[in-house]
DNA sequence: CTGAAAGCGCTTACAG
DNA sequence: CTGAAAGCGCTTACAG
């Protein structure tokens, strides 16, 4: 009440502390940076505005630092750049090497990490191989039986350094072998992340000799390509084909798409409450999130299934 | 040359300024804060991508102000939370008052608008009267003659205050009366910048008595909506009807989606420099910006023209 | 419990 | 031109 008081009666009379004057004499700078490879995917900056809800919500300011090059990002880790400029660092989606982990704690940052794991440090994660298999499984249970992955790799230019999605294949297979379904390496495919290779990845995987009749994406935006690129074949979505993603994009509902939910605003907020944990001298906090199916339009019995229900 | 040896031995030698001291020594934070109204949209996070980049590459920190709601952003400007943080902001979308200026300068902040303009402020703006009146030229010119407008309402709990792409409503008109179409204000329909309101807003525009042949929607999300409105109605683009959107966000290759290129990147681009000169005590600059159609699939020639042709 | 003083690590104006 | 000193505005340990 008084605190509140003060509060008001400081930002009436348009007085606020010196901020650089505080931070110098003790040492802390409540000030976290958010780490991310990329700014303008929907994915990092879904994660970075829940994050910076919660830790704005605390007080801390947000600093903003993309890597979105393998130069940059060791140039990053290279120089102390965090040094006396915040106090900890959410790391989004970069696999961290043991040196670059002890580049941050070397400048005294604590540290949490979203989409990939360290052994000391807070993270937060998803059961991804947990999510491909319950993707890959709706698919069966409709009845396909030539199931593609179109799977991320990394670009040569990608500063991830790792690949994280590696799990959701994984679980593609463990689906398979589950069913006694065959499984086909010509089926399996990795492309960059973008729609336009996910579009050209679906047309190389509809060449096959036996072509497939369904897809689980490893990425909506992936998806999306693939969806395109049915299109662009002639094929009717679901009719002659299903596509399963994995995100729940934003525009996922738009397009009908039937992809995997995994909460990425909950990995944004939880990593964001383990670092302030990590932050007030907590041990480390690691969460894990499950993927859910969420069932839109994108996905039916196979063509041939149905034609022989009728 | 010495310069970067010196930055170099310090490197590794691990030794770092301390920002703080120098702050509170200088009075200057060289740390800029971007102020948007939503982060997890890809306009905003795409302009504070590109802003960003320059930023960074001029040795600016950048900090992230997210004032997402009408109460966040009056706390946002009631307090001095800027104070000493920041040596200026780049703002966003948001339409301020002359308080809010104001407010921001008495917190000793160069400002940069990027989507709106204030007397003696830096300010980035993209043409938007013209690129609405080029995408209605373009259905007008396919034969198009009742083209619907889907505009952005803002929300109630929208922190933008200000309308800014009024202006494509006008460009709207303006290509109306060019070609002597008659304007009916029944075709005109304002909505929330979603992809679900545009959907519903399409829908209920295919229920005049007279329905359109085309839209021209103010948001490429709009016309994501209005695109998914139309294939659950049963018609065909562009074979049926006509879409024109605007942004080209990064999706709307996917979906083939003709749209307006306003130079997203660009705008942040150029906000950043604008921002980093008024930083240096350069007077204000303003930049404008022209959109320009970027023809997809998603646009052709009306029904009846076509199947008059044949 | 109150209040004056030292110190945080820089920058810069000034004395030598 | 070089180097010691004061000052930026806080926090905190300490003297009174």
């Amino acid at each position: 009440m008084t605190r509140k008081r003060v509060q008001k009666a400081a930002d009436e009379l348009g007085y606020a502390a010196s901020p650089s004057a505080s931070r110098l004499a003790t040492g802390r700078t409540r000030t976290v940076a958010v780490v991310v490879p990329l700014l303008s995917k929907w994915f990092f900056a879904e994660v970075i505005a829940a994050a910076g809800r919660v830790l704005s919500g605390e007080g801390y300011d947000v600093l903003l630092a993309e890597v979105s090059t393998p130069r940059l990002r060791s140039e990053f880790f290279a120089s102390p750049r965090l040094h006396g400029r915040s106090d900890g660092a959410l790391v989004v989606a970069l696999q961290l090497t043991g040196e670059e982990l002890a580049a941050l704690e070397s400048q005294g940052q604590s540290v949490a990490l979203v989409g990939s794991e360290r052994p000391g440090a807070a993270s937060v994660q998803v059961q991804d191989r947990d999510g491909g298999r319950a993707a890959v499984r709706h698919l069966l249970n409709l009845g396909h039986e030539r199931i593609a992955f179109l799977g991320i790799r990394e670009a040569p230019g990608s500063p991830l350094g790792g690949v994280p999605p590696a799990e959701r294949l994984l679980g593609y297979r463990d689906a398979l072998l589950e069913a006694g379904a065959p499984s086909d390496p010509s089926l399996e495919l990795g492309v960059e992340n973008t729609v336009e290779d996910g579009a050209a990845g679906m047309a190389s995987l509809l060449t096959r000799v036996q072509p497939p009749t369904a897809v689980f994406a490893a990425s909506d935006e992936l998806a999306f390509g693939a969806l395109s690129a049915l299109r662009h074949a002639g094929l009717e979505v679901p009719r002659d084909f299903s596509v399963v993603g994995y995100d729940n994009h934003e525009l996922s509902g738009a397009v009908g798409l039937t992809t995997m939910d995994h909460g990425v605003a909950e990995q944004g907020r939880l990593a964001a409450e383990a670092l302030i944990g990590a932050l007030s001298g907590e041990p480390a906090r690691t969460s894990r999130i499950e993927a859910r199916l969420v069932v839109r339009g994108s996905t039916a019995p196979p063509r041939r299934l149905r034609a022989g229900a009728r």
